[in-house]
DNA sequence: TGAATTCTTAAAATTACCTTAAAAGTTTAT
DNA sequence: ATAAACTTTTAAGGTAATTTTAAGAATTCA
């Protein structure tokens, strides 16, 4: 997901470039209009966030002009001032959100989050190497091809790589997977890590389902 | 499609209910702001339409409070007033839109279906696969034939498709289709299921309707 | 080697889903 | 107002899939 900043004041884009990249996003900054507008039309990117007042076109010139080229990009308004012409004013020119200086990193994430979701570019994807969960669609695929998973190995297989790299001991498993009162001198598990293993073996061996003796059982990679 | 109206005018409220529940919405409603805010936080609407002046916290207030935890939802204010003010104080609570009192219902409606759509698909056609959802005429055609659905299974159907490829569990399905949010051990959507699966079958077996044993089901093209 | 632990398999027990039919509740037409 | 037609809900039996139990085989580690 890339991001463009268009902000002259350098700790704010600066607090911006950190805090988004520590969230996995791909920051471009922009310092004033003019650059910001050539930046938007010449690149890609999954939001613009946009100062109200930069040097060069005024911010809410630059969103009318990004809008001309691009009307699906979500843009959104970081401002000073909290008038209500301005926010209508914003709201017209095409953008989609504003946010309110000085305001809480938190807060502006989400709703970065949410205008990605509108675009439905934001999927539940659980990754243990090569298999992938979709919690959405409740698939698992493996080497392009599809596992069919029953709801306890499901559930299973998520809670192993929710905790990739660590050890699940049985006891864990049993509560998170199957519920507390459960008899405890049950094979369950047993017979379930090896429907797992039955399923996802691909033939090569690698399952990334390793047995530590005497604790319990980790998903891990390579 | 679930929607809270909190209103303290029993009239208005008891018009709304009446009039969403025909054009199949399943509705709530809360008369003050205090149980419309716990309403709005403890369960999963699609639309809030929410009084500008009702008893408890104000409008505003719990449009507030509500997008701080649920930041996509959207949000219609209904209000008595007309002054750029309070439109403008709406916006920045975070409402989606506004609709003036008296309003017709027709213009309610349209303006929710358009943050439907927002949400969801672009138009008032929804698709899965060769199958075509008019939402404004309520009609469902398959192989250029049409098929009759009654009330129920156009909205369950409704619901399945704007959330295709995505499970809908049982729960989900029975909080916004049919409006019951306390877990009791029906069988109707087994059965609407059954309905809906007899009706848009065409012989060739595909209805696009996939059971996912243990969660739900799931609208899926191909 | 021998004891403890884990793996594998098969069969039993249970649960979830499908299907049907009929009852209950609505709406529409006479 | 009543009957007819339609929609929605409840209930129950059958079937297939999932989950659990149990027991012998295999592996690991001292």
């Amino acid at each position: 997901m890339r991001i463009l900043v268009v902000e002259d004041e350098k700790g704010i884009s600066g607090f911006l470039k950190d805090g988004l990249a520590e969230e996995g996003f791909a920051i471009d900054i922009a310092e004033d209009g003019t650059s910001g507008l050539e930046y938007a039309l010449t690149n890609e990117y999954d939001v613009i966030l946009l100062d109200w007042m930069i040097p060069g076109f005024s911010g809410i010139e630059v969103c009318r002009k990004i809008r001309k080229s691009k009307p699906d990009v979500p843009i959104i308004f970081l401002t000073a001032k909290d008038t209500v012409q301005d926010t209508v004013f914003g709201l017209e020119a095409g953008a989609n959100d504003y946010i309110k200086k000085p305001f809480e990193f938190e807060e502006l994430l989400a709703r970065i989050r949410v205008l990605l979701r509108k675009k439905g570019s934001e999927e539940s994807v659980l990754k243990l190497g090569d298999i992938e969960m979709n919690l959405d669609s409740h698939r698992v695929i493996r080497d392009s091809k599809e596992i069919e998973l029953t709801p306890k190995e499901f559930s299973l297989l998520e809670y192993l790589i929710r905790n990739k790299g660590k050890v699940c001991t049985r006891t864990r498993i049993i509560e998170h997977v199957w519920d507390i009162h459960f008899d405890s001198d049950t094979s369950v598990i047993d017979v379930y890590i090896n429907f797992l293993r039955k399923k996802l073996d691909t033939g090569k061996g690698l399952d990334h389902i390793h047995t530590v003796r005497g604790v319990g059982y980790m998903a891990k990679e390579e």
